[in-house]
RNA sequence: CGGGAUGUAGCGCAGCCUGGUAGCGCACCACAAUGGGGUUGUGGGGGUCGGAAGUUCGAAUCUUCUCAUCCCGACCA
């Protein structure tokens, strides 16, 4: 490709709304244009990317046997209310109308759609075990599109999803994808972790979410120190600690702590530290309010806390008025003692003694305070976010905290869909029986973005190779005028397109710095510099963009050193 | 959803307070010089100031409404 007939244009300019750099990259580079909000065009020179990771990520699917098909954007809603999702998946969901007034919505994923193909074209149990994926538009109506491509409203999604017989089928099949997740990411020349996953609202006995490992990512990761283990912080467990509760000390006693509400402020106050406190967080529960109790230092994870069974899902903190229902007083003075609620109290909590808590009236806290003592509790729980230095859940090390942009989730549905929307084969009995499922998806343009905050550095974007737009750019020095400089810069463009090599010959009529900033900025990996001073030796200037070290190299080796890289 | 801000040329911005029908940089076009790290000069094209209504002789500028976009927050206990 020569740059005169492709459409290259980049920006020294950032719009001023693009603040991570994967985002401002993109806009730079010319990848991407804005439409709306959460709504980009993809230009050529973007498309290279995504159709690149398409490509790979095809390729592993097909190779672990799933099979490729294309479902609709624009679902009826006929099928969400099966699954009673119309109304619970929320404002996510773009509803739209056809002209005769029928309800649709725009997917923002597709288990009604395969399940209702399943259902329809699968009815025996020797179809199975069978999986279908679709690269395909999704839209989100995000609440907050930010980021560029990171977090868009209409984005690019390969979703997979599989049918079995029983669960033993379906892990076995979730094993294999994992596996290609794998081999896809490494592929692409991502550093990532597989991590443990919350399977969340949409259920199921377990999950994987894959992060590419960059310090802009959304996603806190706990990973052990000395082992494999890894989970997202929403999953990771607390284990219980081995201490026991030291002896009460203390005498339980009243203080005055006016206008003091946060942990911090009370802390301050009493110059202790807030690992002495504890925090008494009101919410919703299934049938009345429950209090959930944490060290004054640590966490709540939500999560955690929605899964149990006593409190109400989604999860919910209180009002002001319905707090001073329950607790006589404003949300800074909760207290454990005389509490007329029940209290799950944090595994760290449970061996407190001597601590601090809220009195149940304003202004006021109680210090000295010992369980069975003073009061109670009803139920112990891991109710926190782990943290730096808690042991690892598996027993090996001490945990660690990453961040992550979440590429790719795999979750083991079971048979919830199916159930609901009866898709039903015969099984070796003959007997009628709802299908188990898996489904395994990966943010396609999510992957270009996390592509890109991995690998950049002052200059622009360094590809990895193999999602590069162009894999060798040649760089002409002064063409225009030198017809040495022609004849070599057209002799070895000739050379590599016939090879099959995906090369970019910068023919425009521009300063060198022009050109250099230009290849830089969009990261092709390998750059060629030709130009009468290195001809004068027979020679052409390859430089690499990911070390940006220049080396000479005889012109008649160049094509051979190239192919050499790009084996 | 709550709070804050912004909409003036493709992008980044000034002008608005103290009304008199738009300006700068980048980008774009032409010519020339330059020709190994975003070079320089000259000359150009392009916007009616997010939209609507109002005040006024006159509105980018003042008022009201509206739309759009962006940022922050949604653990305070």
């Amino acid at each position: 490709m020569k740059t005169t007939q492709f459409h290259l244009q980049t920006r020294k300019e950032t719009p001023a709304d693009a603040e991570i750099i994967s985002h401002q990259l993109m806009i730079r580079t010319g990848m991407i244009s804005r439409l709306g909000s959460g709504l980009y065009n993809w230009t050529p020179l973007g498309l290279k990317v995504l159709r690149k990771i398409e490509k790979i990520v095809r390729e592993e699917m097909d190779k672990a046997g799933c099979l490729e098909m294309i479902m609709p954007t624009i679902q009826p809603a006929g099928l969400w209310q099966e699954t009673a999702r119309w109304d619970k998946y929320g404002d996510l969901l773009l509803k739209i109308k056809d002209r005769a007034g029928r309800d649709f919505c725009f997917g923002p994923t597709h288990e009604e759609v395969i399940t209702d193909f399943a259902r329809k074209e699968i009815k025996s149990y020797k179809q199975l075990p069978i999986t279908f994926y679709q690269i395909q538009t999704k839209f989100r109506d995000e609440i907050r599109p930010r980021f560029g491509v990171m977090r868009a409203r209409e984005f690019l999604m390969k979703d997979a999803y599989s049918f079995h017989l029983n669960i033993d089928c379906l892990k076995d099949t979730y094993a294999k994808m994992h596996q290609a997740y794998c081999n896809i990411f490494e592929r692409i020349g991502l550093t990532f972790r597989p991590v443990e996953a919350d399977s969340g609202e949409i259920g199921g006995t377990g999950s994987h979410e894959f992060h590419v490992l960059a310090d802009s990512g959304e996603d806190a990761i706990a990973y052990s120190t000395e082992s494999d283990y890894a989970a997202n912080i929403e999953k990771c467990e607390v284990l219980a600690p081995t201490k026991s509760r030291p002896e009460p000390q203390q005498e339980l006693k009243i203080i005055d702590t006016p206008n003091k509400k946060s942990i911090q402020e009370v802390a301050d106050f009493l110059a202790i530290s807030p690992k002495k406190i504890i925090k008494t967080l009101l919410v919703a529960g299934v049938d009345a309010p429950v209090a959930l109790v944490l060290r004054g230092d640590h966490e709540l994870n939500e999560i955690k806390a929605a899964n149990l069974a006593e409190v109400a899902s989604p999860f919910t903190l209180l009002e002001d008025e319905e707090i001073k229902q329950v607790a006589q007083c404003d949300a800074g003075s909760i207290g454990v003692k005389d509490l007329n609620c029940h209290i799950i109290v944090d595994r760290a909590v449970a061996i407190m003694s001597d601590f601090v808590t809220g009195a149940n009236e304003d202004d006021k806290h109680l210090s000295g305070v010992n369980w069975q003592r003073d009061t109670s509790f009803n139920q112990v729980e891991d109710l926190r976010n782990a943290k730096v230095g808690d042991p690892s859940p598996d027993g090996k090390g001490t945990i660690k905290i990453a961040r992550g942009i979440e590429v790719g989730h795999i979750f083991q549905l079971g048979d919830v869909y199916a159930q609901s929307m009866n898709a039903v084969v015969l099984n070796e009995q003959g007997k009628s029986q709802a299908m188990t499922m898996g489904c395994y998806s990966i943010g396609v343009t999510r992957v270009v973005a996390a592509a890109i905050e991995q690998n950049h550095d002052e200059k622009g974007i360094i590809w990895p190779q193999q999602i590069a737009p162009f894999t060798v750019v040649i760089l002409p020095m002064n063409m225009k005028k030198s017809e040495r400089v022609k004849q070599a810069v057209n002799d070895l463009y000739n050379q590599l397109k016939n090879l099959g090599v995906e090369v970019l010959l910068d023919d425009r009529k521009i300063r060198p710095g022009v050109m250099f900033a230009d290849a830089e900025l969009l990261g092709i990996p390998h750059q060629i510099t030709i130009g009468d001073r290195s001809l004068d030796d027979g020679e052409v200037e390859y430089k690499s963009r990911k070390d940006m070290q220049s080396i000479r190299v005889k012109q008649d080796e160049i094509v051979d050193h190239l192919q050499s890289l790009l084996a």
